[in-house]
DNA sequence: CGGAATCCGTAAGGATACTG
DNA sequence: CAGTATCCTTACGGATTCCG
């Protein structure tokens, strides 16, 4: 049968999850999406919203989001002019997957922060191996 | 009432997605996680089955996550050594968060791509606006 | 107002070689 | 077998300036 180990490689190319994360795992990518997650929303709003993005940023990632058809632009081709962002029916699609890693964060984090402190005390060295997650 | 429009500022802080994305969102962490879905593996044979790993990245993916208490390390000192890996309880909890954006991945990548077609293509440039979306 | 363009520092990740 | 250590490249993101 020539068991040549080779079962079920895992790599990024066919995992949906590596694709996810191109897509949403940019610094300020979620910050973004949860700015319009509330309806339509101006840029200079979104600015000010989402805490310390630049212009440069904030462009940037709402232009890879509008590409990927997450967000869709609506310009009102006033003086001055006024555009604003929301996101496609597919862009909400994606706040449902994104709110269940969000309520994790705000559940475990906790934990996680504990286990850094145990990890790099000095002290405890030994017991990584035992208990640690009771 | 002075309504100085700060009402609900959206910040990398206090969000609990970031925090989440500080963790998992590296390149091989989440195929790394995916290879101990089913139990204790060893470095050896993580290092074959996730595609393209170097040893450099699976050390430092492996380490993180252990770091985070997302992964156990059990050691067993023969010769030669056989060092085998595991997520932990709370390592677990995350697989359901993390198999819903994989889902998500697989139900609507392609809608992404052809939405990048469509934005790339030099000639439907004008219905970024209008439709799209329909 | 809503960007685009430019410059620049840092850090993530790849390649390779060496080790207990 | 299971790592460390080192070097090196690139891409991400910040700061600043200019534009329609």
């Amino acid at each position: 049968m020539a068991h040549t180990t080779k079962r079920s490689d895992i790599s990024l190319s066919n995992c949906g999850y590596s694709k996810v994360l191109d897509i949403i795992s940019s610094k300020w990518t979620a910050l973004v999406i949860y700015a319009m997650e509330n309806g339509k929303i101006r840029y200079g709003e979104m600015l000010r919203r989402v805490e310390g993005i630049s212009k440069k940023m904030l462009t940037q990632t709402v232009r890879k989001l509008e590409r990927d058809g997450l967000v869709q632009r609506h310009i009102t081709p006033t003086v001055p002019l006024i555009v604003e962002y929301s996101l496609t029916r597919l862009g909400e699609t994606l706040l449902q997957p994104m709110k269940e890693l969000r309520q994790w964060g705000r559940e475990h984090y906790t934990q996680v922060v504990e286990a850094r402190v145990q990890y790099d005390s000095p002290y405890t060295k030994s017991s990584h191996e035992a208990d640690s997650v009771n």
